[in-house]
Formats: C-alpha cells, structure tokens, sequence
RNA sequence: GCGCUCGUAGUUCAAUGGAUAGAACGGGAGCUUGCGGAGCUUCUAAUAGAGGUUCGAAUCCUCUCGAGCGCACCA
C-alpha cells in the first residue's frame, strides 16, 4: 500500500535527519488536488517539539525522501505553513494497473488481523414480531463489518442473539396476546400467525408456553427472511433458551460470580459488584423471587464468547439499550477478558416526522416492506450512506422515489458499462499501460489505488458509510474517463492499455459492491 | 435532574484537528450524427448560538438553545 510505504519513507527520513518520531506519523490524502495525492503535517507537530521551524524540518525531510525514492513521485513540495506534499508519478500508478489485475477479488485486503478471530452480533431481538425498519441498520452494517474486517485479514463470525427465553416478560406477553388476554405485538402479521397456528395452540398449557410456540414461528420466519431475502448468511443463530438456559449456562456463570465474589445479596435479591469495574452502580442479577435478570443470561453469553477463543467481540445494539452498555463493559473487565470488547451504538431509525417504530403499535414499517418497496441493493445502499452514530429518518416515500435514481444504479451503471466494453472488446489477458497518461486516466488509477486504505480505515474505525461513498466517487472517477478517452480505438496499444485500465476499474468496483453485499450487473 | 448520540445547502447525508466544507436529490443553463445519455459539464445554496484551546476547529473544551434515546428486581 502507498501510504504506508510513504510513511515509512518519512519515518526514516526523520530517523536521518534527527528528528525523533514522537507521535505517529499521519498520512492523509488532501481534498484539493494541488495539494498532492498524499500530504502530511509531520513537520508541523515536529515542530513544537524541536522548538524550529516547521518549513525547515519539512525542507530537510523532502531532501531525505528524494534520495531514498528515486522514481516514485513526480514531485514532493513544502508548502505554508510546514505541510509536505507527494505526487505520485505516473510510472508508479501505471505499474500498479497489472498486480490489481493478477489479484482479482483478493485485491484490497489488507493484513490487520492476521487471522485473529472476531465475532459480532449482528442483531439481538426478541421474536415477538417481523423485524422492523430498525433491525434492518444492525443487520447491513453487521454484515458489511463483517466483510470488510475479513477483507482486512480477520476470522469473523456473524451471531444473532435470539431472546426467546421462556421465563421472560416478552415471550409471557406474546402468549398472553396470543390466547387473547392482552394486546402487545399484536398486528396483522401476528393475527394471521395466530390463525394459522390454532390447532396447535388449543393444546397449550400456559401463556408461556402459547409464547413459547408462537415465537418460535415467528423466529422461522425471520431467519427465513434474513437469509433468503436479505442474503446475510448468519454463522449462529444462538436461542437464549437453549443455548443459554437448557445449557444451564446463566446457572454456571451465577455460581462462578458467587464463588469469585462477585455478586452479593441485598433486599432479597442477588446483585453485581459492576461498580467496581467502571459501572455507576450495581445491578441486579437474580429478582427476589428467584428469577434471574436479562443482564445474567447476556452475562452468561459474553461469557461463552469468551471461552470461545474470540480475540474481538463486537455487539451492535440499538440506541434504546445504550444504558446496557457500561454494566456490559464492566462485565468484560470483571471476567478477564482480554480481547477487544466493542460494542457500537446505533441511533435509532425513524420514520419522516418523527414517529418512532415500535412493535406494539399497530402500524409499522417491517425491513420487508421497505425491501419490497425500494430493493435490496437501493435499501443496503441507503442504510449504509449513514454514519451509525446519527439518528435515520426515513422517508418511505421519497426511498421509493429514489429508487429509480439512487445512487447505487449510478455504480452499477458504471459496472455495467464496463462489461459492455469489456465484451467488445473481447480483451485478451495481456495487459500494457504505459501510454496511460490522459488526467481522466490518472485520475482513475489514483481511485483504485485508495481501495485498500478505504479497507484498512474502515476495519479500524468501522465509518462503513466511506464504503458507499467510494463507490461513487469511483464510478464518477470511471464516467469520466469513458467521456474523456475513448478505450476501443484504431490505437491498438492504446487500446490495450486502456482496457487494462477497465478490466482494474471492474475489479474494484466489484470489490467495493460485494464488501457492502450489493450486486454488481453485467447488464442492466 | 443525570447520562449517551446528535444539530452542516431547500431535503437526506459526507468530511482520520488541516490548506477553497463535499455528494445525492431538488431547482437553473448547456453537451453526444462514435465503445450503454441510467452519462458528462456548469450554476444555485450550509457548519444552531456564544466563548475558549490551537499555527489551524464542523470536528476538542465550557455554556446556551433545539432533537432523539436511555436512566428497572423490562429486555
């Protein structure tokens, strides 16, 4: 990868120079094209720590680099008030084009993991209904996580928590709806989920058990729903009531927590120590009545994430359980964990003007719906623009809308134009690129090359919305270069050359569109 | 009251503390007798407010205003 070549290049010419890296060295690609394809601050932060001049410490850095790189940049330039900015030369960008198209769709990934193992929980939902809009935010950005962070060299597993254990309130709330004693989760859906389970349900003992049954249809269908219509492959489906209760993994981790310590009892009930692991205050554990709390069952299920060997444990959870996230935290501390414990936080999904999306009101907007309405490819697109941390409204009626001018056919247009030409040309698999010059062309090449730092970026600080903003500019980067250079011409080197240049782009669109699951089109 | 996440063009969203705040949609004006016009070019318009830190702030700190979500022996 460039970029870390660059920052190795400057990291021994201050080494040379005299200057001790303190912090580390921050490459970064400028929005303005005459500000260089990589620059850095360096000298500015060198600066105050050597009491000079930032433009000095930058000139005699810019001497060391063009020593130690002969051939790699057009030029390397100080500027006000003590950047240093690179540009790459064009041998270096045409030399790129063969190895992008040896690696095919192993180009971008990138060696951060190095196989260590992660696991994310994708989603944690009670099955008491069809998944809602807001599901649909952890599921595409668990799934994409997931993608890029095996892209970046890790294991990943994909979870999904079912809480359908038989002791809780939801599932004793559905039975109760279901035997016609209450109205929670009642909808159209449920209704007819009723109808069609009535045999069965005449024999039922208690509401939990109605609860029981109910929710284990209603899961089939989600599951069905996930991997069939959304296409995620979910590696685990973990039931809380059997593989959490029926393992008697939640009696386990109490008698551990007890043994250890770690759990005291007050008025009746059995509470844990979280305060001293971080938490503002202690919780409960085990209610008066002898009922264990939610927390314990998902304690004892962290727990068997932990013994499963995972070096990362990612949990995506909605913004409504953001309270669950200190006591969670405090947990991975008070076991011992010693691998990354990271739970993301999404704001929730709304609907234009403001009406929050909750299963117990009759109206809601399942995923389906909206799947139905805008596509799966507009709808990953879409949920995926966002950063996770600010609240999504949807306009249901403008996605519809949109779905003929979404972005995500701006991309796939571009791959399907590719192969159109592609086709034509019938391109032999030999490939030059040395006549590649044009701007529009070196523009394009500079695009391709960003992909591995977009994968490296992202699996460090998961931004997944740079994903679908790549995409853009890339294919922008591609229409372009179709407008400006004309690829099948009487030129036969040029037109090889640029169909080389294609065949990359069509790599790496690829790429970038199967990271975010979305399809890439020969036609459209 | 306390905590978390936010407040950016008309709208929906971007912007690892960087140099002229970017897209898309909307609205205005153009481009092609050639590989897919679902494209290309161009114009329009924004950092809620007030202080502070910094060579440099949409970004960090403080306060104000506004929005969403939490604050259980629910999950």
């Amino acid at each position: 990868m460039l970029r870390t070549e660059i920052r190795k290049l400057l990291e021994k010419a201050a080494i040379e120079a005299g200057f001790k890296v303190v912090s580390p060295v921050k490459i970064e690609r400028p929005e303005e094209e005459s500000h260089g394809d990589y620059s850095t601050n360096f000298a500015m932060q060198a600066a105050s720590n050597f009491k000079m001049a930032p433009k000095y410490i930058a000139d005699n850095l810019k001497g060391h680099i063009l020593n130690m790189s002969p051939g790699l940049f057009e030029k390397v330039e100080v500027v006000d008030p003590g950047f240093i900015n690179f540009f790459v030369s064009k041998k270096y960008l045409q030399g790129r084009i063969p190895g992008i198209i040896e690696d095919k769709d192993k180009y971008g990934r990138v060696e951060m993991g190095g196989g260590s193992k992660a696991n994310i929980e994708l989603i944690s939902a009670n099955p008491t209904g069809q998944l809602h809009i807001g599901n649909g935010r952890n599921a595409f950005s668990g799934d994409v996580l997931a993608n890029v962070l095996n892209k970046a060299g890790f294991k990943v597993t994909r979870e999904y928590f079912i809480n359908d254990a038989g002791n809780s309130k939801q599932i004793n709330e559905l039975g109760k709806t279901v035997l016609g004693k209450g109205e929670s989760y009642l909808t159209d859906y449920l209704r007819s989920k009723i109808e069609s389970l009535r045999p069965k349900l005449e024999k039922v003992k208690s509401e939990s058990e109605a609860g029981v049954l109910v929710a284990a249809s209603i899961q089939k269908d989600n599951q069905e729903f996930i991997e069939k219509k959304l296409g995620i492959k979910i590696d685990n489906w973990v039931s809380e009531e059997k593989a959490i209760y029926k393992k008697n993994k939640v009696e386990k981790m109490l008698k551990w927590l007890k043994e250890k310590q770690l759990v005291y009892q007050k008025e009746g009930a059995w509470w844990i120590k979280t305060s001293q692991f971080g938490d503002e205050k202690d919780w409960v554990v085990v209610r008066e009545t002898g009922q264990p709390t939610y927390l314990l069952s998902d304690i004892a299920y962290h727990k068997d994430k932990m013994d499963r060997g995972f070096d990362k444990i990612i949990d995506i959870w909605g913004a409504d359980h953001q309270g669950h996230v200190q006591k969670m935290k405090s947990v991975g501390r008070m076991l011992g964990y010693e691998g990354d414990l990271e739970i993301l936080v999404l704001q929730l999904v709304t609907l234009k003007g403001g009406e929050r999306l909750s299963k117990r009101k009759g109206e809601i907007v399942t995923l389906e719906k909206l799947v139905d309405e805008i596509g799966l490819d507009a709808a990953r697109f879409f949920y995926l623009q966002k950063s996770l941390d600010t609240h999504m409204d949807i306009d249901v009626s403008l996605a519809k809308e949109q779905s003929t001018k979404n972005p995500v056919f701006y991309a796939q247009y571009a791959h399907a134009r590719i192969c159109s030409i592609l086709e034509k040309a019938k391109a032999d698999k030999k490939f030059s690129q040395d006549l590649l010059n044009h701007p529009s062309e070196l523009k394009l090449m500079k695009e391709l090359l960003k992909f591995p730092e977009l994968v490296e970026d992202t699996a460090q600080d998961y931004q997944l919305q740079r994903l679908p903003a790549y995409t853009l500019e890339l294919s922008a980067a591609f229409h372009q270069f179709y407008h400006d250079c004309r690829v099948i011409s009487e030129n036969k080197k040029l037109t090889k050359a640029r169909l080389s240049l294609v065949l990359a782009a069509k790599i790496v669109l690829k790429n970038t569109l199967d990271l975010m699951g979305i399809s890439a089109p020969d036609k459209m």
